[in-house]
DNA sequence: TTAATCACG
DNA sequence: ACGTACGTGATTAAC
């Protein structure tokens, strides 16, 4: 069947210039044309392209008189006049539809709505085609069939309904649409509807009764007011019925072969975008239409032939994303003269040319760990473009694409088994060569050369390193552990079934929330997209209920820890018997780094049982040292808000938790209970993230008003804290961006979004990255620090992994007093705050004993 | 591919 | 009226 999309010109053309015009200020071009409503319109169709992809498409207006108005003078009365500034864009969208190859159709007095019923009609008369309409407004859920889709447009994203996803959320036909306008009106377009219902009591009565006419031919079984209700404006409800009808017969002809999406008229719709001066749409439809660059090279043979100038750039490629089991596929590298193909076996020679020339590759800490060679570097694109907020993905194309550069995917070219490696290696280290002055360039602009060049450049060496260390793993430690775990699983899995009845996929959260919440009715809990919500929030509440809730707990507990911990482990065992993470550092928006293939970042810590995993993570040497910084981000709280009462209770090495909960409480820090010690501390960490005295209130299993007072008091006692949050969030509208202590720079678009519920996250972000970040950029100066003190001394002892405030050392017994010696110096005194840095240092056999 | 859930700091 | 605490990654089910 062929898809065909029908789409709502006006619907989209009235958003989109409400989504903007509320500000006051349109957009317009430099001859004062307003174009905010094309903008997101433009935005919008080629969304609905990419993510459609139609054979068949048609987008619908209404012109001219209104044949539902002629008729009832009131309809759509009240609306405000479409302001002239939307009228003045219409035309346009017409134009822009013809430069794209897309059909579009209008026709007076109808109303585009009815054009689309009038297509979709036609589409179910055929048994070829079928229809997928896109709009915001719901009455066109009365098109909804079994050949017609229908895309919901949402203030963000969008909901797809068919039939039977219709009939489920709504409970009715989707015909019936009408009849349910024709009892609760519709505002908007001043259709009266019955006085008095709403959507509630309609659903409710077209549930029973089936249908307008259904409902008044049993009035006299409705009781109340309703039956009032509804024998007093019975009138109106069959008038509104007639003008909530879509019309189905607009006398038009049909043609679907008039309606192909033949595709853009590339130099027509260049003119259309110049004119509008939509430079981002220019600037997409060059990455789609951009010619093959001519691409000369030189391919190496001899190693002998290759002469660089003192400038070079080189990318290699590997042959998996995860690099510790990949081998180098090929390497180019382009010099002011000449761009180089060299071949894997002559790889390693030639990276050896690169000393005292000045390198800028893509990714050196892939090319270090997978040549193990010491390749000098002064630029890495890869950690500059992250700095300067561009793409710096592990895969270089997606920067590449970003600056218009046509490049096949590192995804596509794997799975062509390297084809045509050549022609791609090079173009990428040309790409590298020709961007490398332009980006760093940018990360001058953005005042970011010093996190650059000391902190995440010396880093780069530091993970390599640690990657290759890699971490001594030994799963018969595990064997145990496992038995019992899979023992257990089964156990409670049958416990399960027996308090419940039914046997049943207890991971499937659909199927379990249906087993909770309708066959043992335990209590209500929100319906989710697909299901119950039966997050460990929502189930708590019912473990005094039934017995089944905790059983749940502790099924869940156990196969997380069997199937991400226990089983997963071991297939990251590497033949040298250690796990090698991959340290992602130009993923996260704080600065700090995330760990992957496997995650050794979350390996459990926080339950005695689960952390017993740790137990398999073993030193090469003789024991796993840990050293963990203290509290570090109140402790940068405390000094980048200046909070005097903070600082001194830091400076007196008090108990921070202990202290704001004696505060609190106005008591002495002796009479200050566990509870109300652990209540202060998730009031602190609230803070930090941007609390709401719901989200407190929800944490703490209190009240939403105990959780404001807690709040309001916190700020009494601590004004530098409130200030602090008041201050970094004008800071950020003001700037859009905020900086760590080091000058790290976060961008927050989401400031500046439409959406309140946005915006307000981003003043969270606000708030939260100077703090989250300062503690990154400590810890690499750190890690640089302490790595280049183990060299210094030649210990043997290893850095091997950094979990966010605490790294981990494979160490020598006897070299332990001196790497205290060391992390003592280089974590507490990498840099002078206004309160001490404290760190904790422990060792063991294995991880677990590490504590 | 996306959503839900849960592991970590 | 609505939604509700920052930053991650892996696994499983469901689409």
């Amino acid at each position: 069947m062929k898809k065909v999309v029908l789409v709502d010109g006006n619907n989209l053309l009235f958003r989109s210039y409400y989504a903007t015009a509320y500000t006051g200020s349109i957009l317009r071009n430099s001859k004062g044309f307003p174009t905010n409503a094309l903008y997101g319109f433009v935005g919008m169709i080629n969304k609905i392209i990419t993510e459609e992809e139609p054979e068949y498409m048609v987008v619908a207006f209404d012109i001219g008189k209104n044949f539902r108005k002629e008729k009832y003078d009131f309809y759509k009365e009240g609306r405000s006049a479409t302001p002239e500034e939307l009228k003045m864009q219409m035309p346009a969208a017409r134009e822009i539809l013809k430069a794209m190859g897309i059909s579009y159709r209008e026709l007076a007095p109808y109303e585009a709505d009815d054009i689309i019923g009038t297509i979709a009609n036609a589409a179910e008369q055929d048994p070829e085609y079928y229809c997928l309409i896109v709009s915001s407004d719901k009455d066109l859920l009365q098109l909804i069939s079994e050949e017609t889709d229908i895309k919901l447009l949402k203030q963000t994203g969008f909901i797809r309904y068919n039939e039977s996803s219709f009939k489920k959320d709504y409970g009715i036909d989707p015909l019936k649409i009408i009849d349910l306008k024709s009892l609760m009106g519709d505002s908007s377009d001043n259709i009266p509807g019955v006085k008095g219902i709403g959507e509630k009591t309609a659903l409710k009565l077209l549930q029973e009764y089936g249908s307008l006419d259904g409902i008044y031919e049993n009035i006299d079984k409705i009781k109340g007011k309703t039956q009032e209700k509804l024998i007093q404006d019975k009138e109106n409800a069959y008038m509104s019925y007639e003008l909530a009808t879509i019309y189905r017969k607009v006398p038009m002809e049909i043609n679907f072969e008039d309606f192909k999406y033949t595709g853009p008229n590339i130099i027509e719709l260049k003119k259309v975008y110049e004119e509008l001066e939509f430079y981002s749409m220019l600037k997409n439809m060059a990455i789609k239409t951009l010619e093959p660059k001519e691409n000369v090279y030189k391919v190496i043979e001899d190693i002998n032939d290759l002469k660089l100038d003192s400038v070079v750039a080189f990318y290699l490629e590997v042959s998996d994303i995860n690099y510790h089991k990949g081998k180098i596929v090929a390497l180019s590298i382009t010099d002011k003269f000449n761009t180089y193909y060299i071949p894997p076996h002559l790889a390693i020679s030639a990276l050896e040319k690169l000393e005292d020339k000045k390198v800028l590759t893509y990714d050196l800490k892939k090319a270090l760990v997978v040549t193990n060679l010491d390749i000098p570097c002064t630029l890495d694109l890869m950690v500059a473009s992250y700095l300067i907020d561009y793409p710096a993905s592990l895969d270089i194309t997606k920067l590449m694409k970003y600056l218009n550069e046509d490049i096949i995917s590192y995804e596509t070219l794997s799975k062509t088994n390297f084809a045509n490696i050549k022609d791609i290696v090079t173009l990428k280290s040309k790409f590298i060569f020709e961007n490398a002055s332009k980006i760093e360039e940018m990360v001058k602009e953005d005042e970011q050369e010093d996190i650059l060049n000391n902190i995440e450049m010396p880093l780069i060496k530091v993970l390599a390193m640690m990657e290759k260390n890699g971490f001594k793993f030994e799963e018969r430690a595990l064997e145990e552990m496992r038995k019992e775990v899979t023992h257990n699983i089964e156990r409670v899995s049958n416990d399960i079934y027996d308090l419940s009845g039914v046997k049943f996929n207890i991971s499937s959260p659909k199927q379990l929330g249906e087993v909770l919440f309708e066959k043992l009715q335990i209590g209500k809990s929100k319906k989710m997209n697909r299901g119950y919500k039966t997050d460990i929030k929502t189930l708590q509440k019912f473990v005094d209920v039934h017995p089944i809730v905790n059983k749940v707990f502790e099924y869940r507990n156990l196969t997380k820890l069997l199937s991400t911990y226990i089983e997963a482990l071991p297939e990251y065992v590497l033949p040298d018997g250690k796990i090698h993470t991959i340290f992602n550092q130009t993923l996260t928006r704080t600065g700090r780094l995330s760990s992957m293939e496997p995650n050794l970042q979350n390996i459990p810590a926080r339950e005695e049982y689960g952390k017993k995993v740790r137990i398999a993570f073993v030193p090469t040497n003789d024991l796993i040292l840990s050293a963990d910084y203290s509290q570090i981000e109140l402790r940068i709280l405390a000094h980048i808000s200046e909070c005097q009462e903070l600082i001194d209770a830091f400076n007196n090495d008090e108990d921070i938790h202990t202290k704001v909960a004696a505060d609190i409480h106005g008591i002495s820090e002796q009479e200050v209970t566990k509870q109300m010690r652990s209540m202060a501390k998730a009031v602190i960490f609230g803070i930090v993230y941007g609390i709401s005295g719901f989200g407190l209130g929800e944490n703490l299993n209190i009240s939403r008003s105990e959780a404001n007072k807690f709040i309001e008091k916190y700020y009494e006692l601590y004004p530098g804290v409130k200030n602090y949050m008041t201050n970094i969030v004008s800071y950020a509208h003001e700037h859009g961006y905020v900086k760590t202590m080091f000058g790290r720079m976060r961008k927050i678009n989401e400031l500046k979004d439409t959406n309140f519920r946005t915006r307000a996250m981003g003043e969270r972000m606000a708030l939260n990255t100077p703090i989250q970040g300062t503690s990154a950029d400590i810890m690499k100066m750190a890690m640089i620090k302490v790595a280049q003190k183990i060299a210094e001394n030649n210990l043997e002892s290893k850095l091997i992994l950094q979990v966010h405030d605490e790294i981990i050392i494979d160490a020598k017994k006897e070299e332990v007093p001196k790497l205290k010696e060391i992390l003592y110096d280089a974590m507490e005194n990498v840099v002078k705050l206004s309160v001490p840095l404290k760190i904790d240092i422990n060792t063991g056999v294995n991880w677990y004993d590490a504590k």
